[in-house]
DNA sequence: ATCTACACCTGACCGC
DNA sequence: TGCGGTCAGGTGTAGA
């Protein structure tokens, strides 16, 4: 399931591999996956076919393409992609004639590159990056996989946001770190970002009579955060989901979005987390940050901190807002009353 | 305004 | 073998 680290992880490798390339057509495969493009697949192959990727942001588990126009020029909207569920995004580079002879024959190479993925939904096909002019050179295709058509691309006008912590810009002078698609400004910052504020979200909290988890994964309030990674912040800080976020002391906030904010670092140091092949990166490998998780997934397990201490208790999982939670029984006492 | 419920989707798995 | 039910769950929106 991606969430913040496993769609950065997408976002470096598309910056690596794809940036800088003109898109020389788009095929749509199945339009479902454009279901927020309003202009439809002709308008989204139209808006797209000429121009360049230009550069690749990400907020909270949306990732977006700037684009450049034909003369260089930032265009002024943005290809923005989210991967809901199980999107991928993959590249897949043009068989070129550098090939080692270790990694096989020629022909090898072309039928990976021609080999459709089962859930193949939109795909780019991309030129070499440089001169958009080009037609020679290696080129690449950019694939959008989605299993189960949760995700989707479209195209989003930008515009502005300056953080107040940035001090004032003036619109004219905008640069192209403080625009945002405008589908993805309701987003909050979250907390890989510069300008995340931590009293903003404070301040959410103490506004709401909801359960922390509840407010954890409202993207509005902090974003990137998913199932998998709230269930393992509280794990850290030792905190029930249902306990109310207003009830949450200044210390017990503090802790919980460092134990946020270490989770999907480290998380994504490893790459992310793969439980099977529905979330890979760019080039189609798994993360291993799995082998982590200390409370995701793993009902019936012994908690790994009480082990340590010496107990045994076993993590639960408990129905939560048509989903699961997993929390250990002893170091997440539930709340005393609602 | 704030919150809840549901729609959107496919595939793996389970019990009968 | 097949078939219906359940689960996985992020997001936007309609409705309360």
């Amino acid at each position: 399931m991606p969430e913040l680290p496993e769609v950065e992880t997408v976002r470096e490798g598309i910056a690596e591999h794809s940036v800088g390339r003109p898109v020389r057509a788009v095929r749509v495969v199945d339009a479902r996956s454009l279901r927020r493009h309003l202009p439809g697949p002709a308008g989204f192959e139209a808006a797209l076919t000429g121009r360049a990727l230009r550069g690749a942001y990400r907020r909270g588990k949306y990732l977006w393409l700037t684009l450049s126009e034909p003369d260089g020029a930032l265009a002024d909207e943005a290809l923005v992609v989210h991967l809901g569920m199980s999107g991928q995004l993959l590249v897949r580079d043009e068989p070129g004639g550098d090939l080692d002879s270790e990694s096989g024959s020629e022909a090898e190479a072309r039928a990976a590159y021609d080999e459709v993925p089962r859930h193949l939904r939109v795909a780019l096909e991309l030129g070499p990056a440089g001169d958009s002019g080009s037609t020679s050179g290696a080129g690449q295709r950019l694939l959008f996989v989605d299993q189960r058509i949760f995700g989707g691309m479209f195209l989003s006008p930008l515009v502005p946001d300056v953080p107040a912590a940035a001090g004032k810009a003036s619109l004219g002078e905008v640069s192209e770190r403080f625009l945002v698609p405008q589908a993805v400004k309701h987003i909050a910052r979250d907390p890989l970002d510069e300008f995340f504020d931590p009293a903003a979200v404070r301040r959410k909290f103490l506004r709401t009579s909801s359960g922390i988890k509840k407010v954890l994964l409202d993207q509005s309030v902090i974003s990137g955060v998913g199932n998998i990674y709230a269930d393992e912040a509280l794990w850290r800080a030792r905190l029930h989901y249902a306990k109310p976020a207003r009830t949450l002391s200044a210390a017990q906030t503090r802790d919980l979005l460092a134990a946020v904010t270490q989770v999907l670092r480290e998380s994504l140091a490893a790459g992310g987390t793969s439980f099977d092949a529905l979330y890979v990166n760019v080039l189609g490998e798994s993360g291993y940050f799995e082998r982590s998780l200390n409370a995701y997934g793993r009902a019936g397990e012994p908690c790994h901190r009480c082990a340590e201490a010496g107990r045994t208790s076993l993590i639960v999982r408990e129905p939560f807002q048509n989903r699961s939670s997993y929390r250990c029984p002893h170091c997440q006492r539930a709340p005393r009353s609602r």
